[in-house]
DNA sequence: ATGAAAGCGCTAACAA
DNA sequence: TTGTTAGCGCTTTCAT
């Protein structure tokens, strides 16, 4: 590949044009008659030409860069979601940065920086509210929010069903005879914790199941927090026939719980995930789950918010990403009625 | 936050100096004096004012974003990478743009834009063997290769010692009694798979242990290639009381083919992976593996890119990165001398 | 130590 | 339809 760039300039040249009309063949601009426009195109195929996109950068005021600020690169759904963001961004020429803010701090920190010195034209935030890094969003810079509703009118965002997610998960317990579901909660201050532990409830009271606050235990999304509460439901003798973890690795710390107390999955306690994350079906056993569709999620998040640069006036809209119900063997039939025995 | 963006000559205008003066103070050059430089200091305070990158690239011709292409961006060993990678360039003030590049059309296509219109001043490129990418890359572009030696003497690398951590892994299992090693290897045109093999048969050379055709097989990195293989080897009545697996997807893939065999790991066969993912700890039961640190590699390829960018004239110099093994319960000695009972 | 002028490669506004 | 002239916001070079 060539290393010498040429510039419009060098196209005008050698075309025996004008640069200016050159850069109406490059922007595809109508007003350039068939055969000089026919003309130029050879001279750019010729020297294999790419207009400097910094340049054009500055000479529009906008960079066609959008920047991906998560908590962090490497848990699978973040990370799918921003597969889904820049496979988007790419087809309709946009680039996208990607950042990991660990904390409120750091997050302020690259807003500023990106935003104050133009780097980019918009901000895409997976999860705005796991502290309070959604205060430090500048005013009216097209952002989308990605994993929790917006609190601000302003600002678009596109997030699952999270209730309707829950509401599912536990149906599909009660549905196998269980009545005492254990509910492994996502980190509290998330809004997706509170809509999915919101549908849990929905589907107990459509149940006339009354629901017990010693069955509600808060985790944090880690492996080790759904172990934790399976261990300490356990030494406080609890009572339950289904665990509704509301992630998978919490669902896999939970199993981890179950089976050094040597209770059988699905034969004495079913446990159901949320996720479907890509080891699930290896999980042993292999994990019944609330599968989402993060490309998806990164995609429509990436679409919306380059709209909404594109179009400022019109009003974005928020989206709704369906899930889907997953049914493996670590969930089953609740064994007749009679209580686990321990 | 305003979103009014002032430019060097309000802040020169304000603090009644030039605008070159200001350009001085920003770049942090000399020729100023203590006085000129506190009063604009004061003013660039006062409006935060920051610079605008994109007129800084334009008339720098350098722009300080990398880019960083990988097979996916999903992989949990390419998101930590990529993570690194990013960190590192953040803390020396430069962007990171990650892409995935599923085939080699996508990576032609993506390099020939994000050079051919000086969007970037470098490249990361992980996995580069995958497939024929490498040779899409355009000659005397500053480029870091990760995960492979590069072939090229033009172009560093980073990547692990495989061939030492493969010996490792092996050698352990030899230490446990083991002689009878099936080996799983990853992608076979990968340099890591050809070195973690030559490992593989280094340990058992040195044990005196004559290496058997039928106890390697090909895998291709994934859970499913993993479970296939033991159960071919099963299927041949291959004689085997320990596997290897060339990461730790496959790895889980082996264990689940082994359980459903009602082989006990790792009374009856030990099995050690290779990478340490997120949940190796939690899988049943907890898997014994070799340790790679991603996020290490990754900001040592950033560091490395950047120093090549800043220094064209010196010798860019290749990294290796030290593996650990991390010893769980899924090894254990063999069962004294008797063969598998199945 | 400071300022003036030119230019990075493009687009936008106006003129022809 | 085409060309000319100005910038975009900086850095660089050259004067002062």
């Amino acid at each position: 590949m060539k290393n010498t760039h040429y510039t419009i300039r060098d196209v005008a040249r050698l075309a025996g044009v004008s640069h200016q009309t050159v850069s109406r063949v490059i922007n595809k601009v109508e007003k350039v008659s068939p055969g000089t426009r026919e003309k130029v195109e050879r001279v750019i195929e010729e020297l294999n030409y790419q207009p400097n996109a910094i340049a054009r950068s500055m000479a529009r005021g906008k960079t066609r860069t959008l920047a991906c600020l998560s908590p962090n690169l490497t848990d699978f759904t973040f990370a799918s979601i921003i597969e889904g963001a820049e496979q988007k961004a790419r087809e309709v020429g946009y680039y996208l940065l990607s950042s990991s803010c660990s904390d409120e701090d750091t997050f302020a920190e690259i807003v500023h920086e990106l935003v104050g010195r133009r780097r980019i034209d918009g901000l895409i935030i997976i999860n705005p509210y796991i502290d309070y890094r959604y205060e430090f969003i500048p005013a009216h810079f097209p952002t989308i929010f990605v994993g929790d509703e917006s609190k601000d009118d302003e600002i678009a965002w596109v997030a699952l069903d999270d209730e309707l997610a829950g509401y599912m998960a536990v149906k599909h317990l009660i549905g196998l005879g269980h009545r005492e579901i254990l509910c492994i909660q996502g980190t509290i201050s998330d809004a997706c914790t509170q809509n999915r532990t919101l549908g849990y409830f929905r589907a107990l009271q459509e149940e006339q199941i009354s629901p017990k606050e010693t069955l509600l235990f808060c985790g944090d999304w880690t492996a080790t927090s759904g172990y934790k509460s399976i261990e300490t439901a356990l030494e406080k003798d609890q009572k339950f026939s289904a665990v509704f973890a509301q992630n998978d690795r919490m669902a896999i710390g939970a199993m981890h719980a179950l089976r050094n107390a040597n209770i059988q999955i699905p034969q004495q306690v079913s446990v159901i995930g949320f996720d479907d994350m890509p080891l699930a079906s290896y999980f042993d056993p292999p994990l019944t789950t609330i599968r989402q569709d993060f490309n998806q999620i990164g995609q429509e998040a990436a679409r919306t918010l380059i709209h909404k640069i594109e179009h400022p006036d019109e009003n974005e809209t928020s989206h709704r990403i369906a899930v889907e119900l997953v049914e493996r063997q670590s969930t089953a039939l609740k064994s007749g009625g009679e209580h686990i025995e321990r």
